[in-house]
DNA sequence: ATGAAAGCGCTAACAG
DNA sequence: CTGTTAGCGCTTTCAT
């Protein structure tokens, strides 16, 4: 271990160089390679240039780590808990947070916690002991309480996608419920009245508010809501596959169809293939679904702002660190109805005559 | 600054409680807390309730920074940087280094490069700063010279997808010429004798190693290649699209497309669709390509094994940082031909003369 | 303009 | 079983 005492000037071999063995390279003070190293101003050219070439030959890299734990103990690293790193939704806020880190010069930990919240807490204290400056989290908990002593000791914390059950702290959300009403009263504009509901675990916060999106839209246009066309708890395709062909085959079966998240939607895309219905029964989706444009006909949705709902959690995030006090708010990102297709089929006659529409 | 000397137990506020915050609450050595912390055996149950004690009662959190700058310098942590966190392949592959990594209690800082060689520079020596164990890249860079120092001083390397152009740089790789030639040979094997290559730019390493996969199965079958079927350069759907149309434009048209690379392959279903030539002309595609299942036909592909090369890079740059000594190696890693339809279409009798077809 | 010394929060090495 | 001391690599006083 001591090898670094008897050969202070191991060009290469393994262990790194350290800024002293570059202060004794150039034969200056380890303070004086500290001021070249950060661009510190009033070194002599001539004392730059030397400690620039030791630094060179002896390949020293700053040490951040060693710096953070000194100065104002910022890591300038975040953690980023999202659901799944493969999932296309997670990617994009992902990738919108990541393009912010990096303007800002802050690393991003990037972790997944497949709904789990017990993973989601341990991974967040495993950060939280890695010191990260922040935390932007896509909740699978119930309650974020266990953040509490972190953020009491200066753990800035945003969550995105959901909003969270403790109200202190700030969140991104797409406007679900407002989406989904947009999506329902698209297809009731389009004559429907049978419309069906696919979603998935009421536990998700975003499931049930798409859900109350629905109803809400139903409800402004006086059409009586059928438990028999509201299926929940579908978490893959294959559930919507199934669910699409259950509502389809009810005696009233419904002439539209809302898919309330991308697999789910999917999902219902393959039974209407199956059932050679994909050109006579309506389907809107949530979320931008990769077949969207490919399939006859290609499929409407609902597209939520990734970029924005990214971008706009880690400046949030930042305003936190710098100081920020204001009340912890919820910004709701505004979603965009894609019609493509699908959405925009018509209802047949029959479900649209105006004396069944009434109250149903 | 200096409030911590004057008042060493803020039990929230502000700014974290340290180890001898929890010391001296506890009434203990910070040595004896640290024993705590880290599970040691060999102390009292009445101290240990003593300072897990204080530890609640301060919101203590052990400080990882200082701990890996005092023992081994090991930061249980590693880079990861691929080209665009929220490409499906990218994500994929992400995802199960990052599974393989909490296993072993390590983290993942995710960067995206965008294919720009500077930018995979400067993020990688950004985090060398920051002291990360190792690196798993997916290069965009011509060559990796640039890593030299540090691999020097220590920084395991490893390398996904693309063959570093460093030979002494460990990667794993998908077999991107057998599972091209795989493709092309299938193709063959159903009658097609006019088969169309579209790749991206042969500057990147497995393009070029999909068309050479593609130039050796028509050989083995003793095809003549005819340039006018082989695109290259097609970096989006919409190039992979007008690229279709151009070759089922020729006089003598292919009866088959190897698409290869997954936004090439969304291009040319799009092209064959609007043509009408979905159920005519074969297709098989590189990657897994999110729509393939849904579309008529749906799509055959080439898929790479994103699960395995991003464990087994993982696992690689692990057994180097147990001190793995064995010369550097590429581990490719075999693709598999998922038939759904698309890469099953015969080619058309005319084609087919058993003369031209000397040893099928 | 440069440097010496102290200390960030923790742990290895050695007492007691 | 517990505590003291030194020091990881760096930066912050404060001298010079």
């Amino acid at each position: 271990m001591n090898s670094r005492r008897t050969s202070p000037e191991r060009p290469t071999g393994p262990g790194r160089a350290t800024m002293r063995d570059v202060a004794s390279r150039a034969g200056v003070s380890v303070k004086t390679v500290s001021r070249v190293v950060n661009d510190e101003a009033g070194v002599t050219d001539e004392l730059v240039r030397r400690v620039t070439a030791a630094v060179t030959e002896l390949g020293y890299r700053h040490n951040l780590t060693a710096s953070h734990l000194r100065r104002g103990h910022r890591t300038a690293s975040i953690g980023v808990l999202v659901q799944d790193l493969s999932n296309e939704f997670c990617g994009a806020v992902l990738r919108a947070i990541e393009d912010r880190a990096r303007a800002e010069g802050v690393v991003v930990i990037a972790s997944s916690i497949d709904e789990d919240a017990e993973r989601e807490r341990e991974t967040a204290h495993g950060l939280v002991a890695r010191r990260i400056d922040g935390l932007i989290l896509m909740p699978a908990s119930r309650h974020q309480d266990y953040l509490d002593t972190d953020r009491a000791s200066g753990l800035a914390v945003v969550a995105v996608d959901r909003r969270p059950l403790v109200t202190e702290i700030d969140a991104v959300v797409a406007d679900n419920q407002g989406g989904a009403a947009e999506a329902v009263g698209h297809l009731i504009a389009h004559g429907h009245r049978r419309i069906a509901f696919l979603g998935d675990s009421e536990s998700i916060a975003t499931a049930a508010e798409r859900r109350d999106g629905y109803r809400m839209a139903l409800r402004a246009s006086r059409i009586g809501q059928d438990p028999a066309l509201e299926r929940m708890d579908l978490r893959t395709t294959e559930d919507a596959t199934r669910a699409t062909h259950e509502v389809l085959g009810l005696d009233d079966p419904p002439t539209a169809i809302f898919a309330a998240r991308n697999v789910i939607c999917t999902g219902a895309v393959v039974a209407l293939q199956q059932l050679s219905l994909s050109g006579t029964v309506a389907l809107v989706g949530f979320d931008e679904v990769a077949i969207g444009e490919f399939v006859e006909p290609r499929v409407t949705v609902v597209r939520q702002d990734t970029h924005t709902i990214g971008a706009n959690a880690f400046d949030r995030l930042l305003a936190r660190l710098d100081g920020d006090q204001a009340p912890a708010s919820i910004e709701v990102v505004p979603t965009t109805l894609v019609k493509r297709g699908s959405g925009e089929i018509r209802a047949p006659r029959k479900s649209a005559k105006p004396r069944r529409a009434v109250r149903r």
